[in-house]
DNA sequence: CCTCCATGTTTACAGGAGAAACTTATGAGG
DNA sequence: CCTCATAAGTTTCTCCTGTAAACATGGAGG
């Protein structure tokens, strides 16, 4: 992928080759249990090189959540914002975004929602993860402005949607939303249900 | 707690003593990265001990888990099923015991749904978690039996009820339900929008 | 009283995190 | 064009973990 010039001890660009095999072994295994000395072995450099690039283990998946929010937003604003859409269907369609999303990176998904991503020891993280959110808010206040959503206060719907949103995804890659459960198609239906609360015209 | 008799060599009940000092572990520093040597430590036996009642560490953190599923299948279930509510009621207070049990039990509540406590590898961890997700489909069936839900198929609400609690419940204990972004009293104000959509009268 | 086995302990090993000391290519200033 | 300070690698080291295997013990049943 990057392994261009087998470069003599100086690598060029280790920390964003180090990202890259990390993010593949995150999809690959569907977890963060990988060891930092793995990546550097996969990267083909000494198990002490990532600590010239990340502070420990936690700063390297700190980076990786960053990374996944950044896609989220990018993913969810492209499906939101895309023209001749209702507001109910662009609602769905980014809920879906999200949730596909979450089903094609489920490592990172969780990763990006984890304690070990914690926001709070990264401002840079925490922003990310904000704008992210924000996306949806814009949404919302459109869909009042244009008389689609209920008047009630922004901040109670945005908390609704997101925990509904993050709650399905969530589960969605759990594989707890199983037929026998909660039907054949879980998303549509409890999306159905929300917005019902969301719309004026039930 | 259960130091009584200072046990020669045969510890009467290490099973029960293990778990003990894993969940104090675990709500102490709100993660599973405890190791297995420090909780035989912390019970006062040597490090292999603990392989005589789990197979590895993997197997404490699924019973870990399932007690946890079963503390909260009763503590929502006690919430609930008190006399003297309306459906609607019932929901928010069944609602609110979750988040309240994810928030008194953070680390607990995140292990329960972490891929660590994978519930494909222990039919019992699975039956428990699915007791606890049928306390909300009595629920359902019975507010839509008296007329208060739409008649709309169970598992679709069911699904959504379940995400939303979920996703209020993970936001929550990740410190992202702030004031700034989503009001004042984020949990009742979207209880409030998914009812909404749950009930026949708007 | 003896003996067995569940439940302990000790010992051993492979591997990881991270620190420290060492090495090398590079590019800025003389 | 040299040189040398520094960023970016490597080696080596210590302490820790999970887990396996061999060994020890003491309480229950014959």
């Amino acid at each position: 992928m990057r392994e261009t010039k087998d470069r003599s001890y100086h690598h060029g660009d280790l920390r964003h080759a180090l990202i890259d095999t990390a993010l593949n072994m995150l999809a690959t295994d569907q977890n963060w249990t990988f060891t930092l000395r793995e990546v550097a072995r996969r990267t083909g450099v000494s198990h002490a090189a990532p600590y010239k690039h990340f502070r420990d283990r936690e700063e390297l998946l700190r980076e990786l959540a960053r990374i996944g929010f950044d896609q989220l937003a990018e993913t969810m604003t492209r499906a939101m914002f895309s023209n001749g859409l209702t507001i109910r269907e662009r609602f769905t369609t980014g809920a879906q975004a999200c949730i596909d999303f979450a089903f094609r990176n489920p490592g990172l998904y969780r990763l990006m929602f984890s304690a070990d991503a914690d926001k709070t020891a990264d401002p840079h993280l925490h922003d990310t993860a904000m704008r992210t959110f924000h996306v949806l808010l814009q949404l919302l206040e459109e869909g009042q402005r244009d008389g689609s959503f209920r008047p009630v206060p922004i901040s109670g719907q945005a908390g609704a949607c997101w925990a509904q949103v993050h709650g399905l995804a969530m589960l969605a890659i759990s594989g707890q939303l199983l037929e026998e459960k909660v039907g054949k198609e879980p998303v549509s239906a409890a999306l159905d249900v929300l917005l019902n609360g969301l719309c004026c015209n039930t």
